[in-house]
DNA sequence: CCTCGCTATGAATATTTATTCATTTTTTGA
DNA sequence: TCAAAAAATGAATAAATATTCATAGCGAGG
């Protein structure tokens, strides 16, 4: 047959299908062909560019980027927000209220949802939640201990609780300190009754949600007596960390590095964390692009909410 | 949920499904939501215009016009050819072509095709066939009878017998005149076994080519000494006439004109005719535009093959 | 504070579309 | 000119998508 008939015949399959909106076994009674012929008319249009099918984003999302970052990265989804500026109130700002909107359309109420602490983003997550809960999960487990002094001491406590609140879920708590001071302490702390129980969860969570750290301590950390100290930390440097989660620390590839000092975190281990399904990494800032790149490669994490501006920088360093 | 997050998960549900061409499980895999979910989002994707689809037609093709013609003519197909100028000439090619072109796209070796006679363009037709048997029926039967003089004589029966061949199917003809003297005449005509045999399959066929006719007489047509005469022709467009097609006429918006010389046609009826699923008109030029356009409102074709041009003044004339 | 009607949701199901498979047709290479 | 490989086709079937249905949450009005 003619060529040019033939591609005739593929546009108007095309325009039948995909402007009129026409089944494929209607266009095949209307141009006497069978249906699989006109699914293939209909896969040669696309082929051949007869059809073209674009996206406009509404403004202030970035699709595009989210989608770079997500097969550059390996992740499952990544949700970019548009924000402001780039200081780090506005970027905490806006990255937790994005973090609880993908609660709210990701989160069912047979979840059973894991947090980490120390992260400020996580806390303006909580408290961009809505307090009615139309959003729900079953429990709310903490994933690593809190701080021994200090107001902060709480701050794990109180975000799992607020958040367990939110989610009108039952909270699991540690009730003790994140770091110990010897491996010894550690053993002791996770023979405790409480710690036990809700260690005992942590294989069975279906998300967790995660700060991820970068080697510079976090304001929260900082201010607490019980962070690692200056020399532990350039320690860990020089073995290639950058950066963590839960304080399980990772090099620039997300490779695991492994350490005396992960003998004296309480929080849930690596592989436990490697089993959640979905783990959700609510993190921006200029200071935490390379760990954020490392834990997307490592695995560490399979969702990532973070701001515009850190999106830019991480898919700029990933080309 | 705050609206901008919601079209922010329309617009990476419409990447992901039409652009990055993943299926709606694993979109709601991605995003954590039902399969249901993602089909919604999607039909709100369009809604929205958040997606554009387009069809950009090779040159030469008119699909829009097409379209335009087959919804308000009431037709299931519209071909427009693109044709060099206005000519008859030129015209009658290319239409002739391209229903060649569409019988190779549109017939199964199990059709049985009936064929009207006295128009240049299904000569044309029969020309733009492959001789080699690619494209196949199972019969090809003359729906009107010849004339009785001259060389045009046998136009019909050639016809038939040329489209029979490069089909390879079985021909049936009405080897009588298309217009008796008389209704006895006619009638007379009809008892011939020949013709009682063909008339038969009338009601049989699965497809009809026809030419659509005017009042003036085609050249074809005019050459016979057997055409109606200048005053029959003139009442029947007394009568409101103003087209045919197999000698059965009809006025402006289709509707059958009835009138004496009825009784003297022997072709195929107009309710026989009526009854073929697939009638398809092939006709152009300046002077049919109304003719063509109260066949296709009259219902006595479903498909029309025309050129650009008369497509053009259909397409004016209609809105 | 409760009830009705509305909307939203996910599981189940119906519909629609893509693919497979068995043939037939066409082309290519000897 | 023929045979073999490649391509095209349509019926059957598998896969994917849309819709239905039953249920649950939310707001308006009693």
């Amino acid at each position: 047959m003619k060529p040019e008939y033939e591609l005739r015949l593929v546009t108007k399959a095309a325009h039948l299908y995909w402007v009129e909106q026409v089944r494929q076994v209607d266009i095949a009674a209307r141009l006497n062909l069978s249906q699989a012929g006109v699914s293939r008319l209909l896969r040669r249009a696309q082929k051949e560019g007869i059809v073209s099918i674009s996206i406009k984003p509404p403004e202030g999302t970035y699709h595009l980027l989210e989608e770079e970052l997500a097969s550059k990265l390996g992740l499952d989804e990544v949700v970019v927000t548009s924000c402001p500026d780039n200081s780090d109130n506005a970027i905490v700002s806006s990255i937790g209220e994005a973090a609880a909107q993908y609660l709210a359309s990701a989160l069912r109420e047979s979840d059973r949802v894991g947090i980490s602490s120390w992260s400020s983003a996580l806390v303006a997550l909580s408290e961009y939640l809505p307090a009615k809960g139309q959003i729900k999960a079953e429990r709310v487990v903490q994933l690593m201990g809190g701080m021994s002094h200090d107001r902060a001491e709480h701050l794990a406590e109180n975000l799992t609780l607020q958040l367990a609140n939110r989610l009108a879920a039952r909270p699991a708590f540690m009730h003790v300190a994140g770091i110990a001071s010897t491996p010894d302490a550690r053993k002791v702390f996770c023979e405790e009754p409480y710690v036990r129980e809700t260690m005992a969860l942590f294989d069975d969570l279906t998300l967790a949600l995660v700060g991820i750290g970068t080697l510079a301590p976090s304001r929260f950390l900082a201010r607490s007596g019980n962070a690692f100290s200056d020399e532990e930390l350039a320690e860990l440097a020089s073995c290639g960390a950058v950066g963590d989660v839960c304080l399980r620390f990772f090099d620039a590839n997300g490779q695991a590095v492994s350490h005396a000092l992960d003998e004296r975190v309480v929080a849930i281990s690596a592989p436990s964390l490697k089993k959640v399904p979905r783990v959700v990494g609510v993190a921006g800032g200029r200071q935490k692009v390379a760990s954020i790149r490392a834990a997307a490669l490592g695995g560490w994490i399979q969702v990532l909410i973070t701001d515009c501006f850190t999106a830019e920088a991480l898919a700029e360093k990933a080309s």
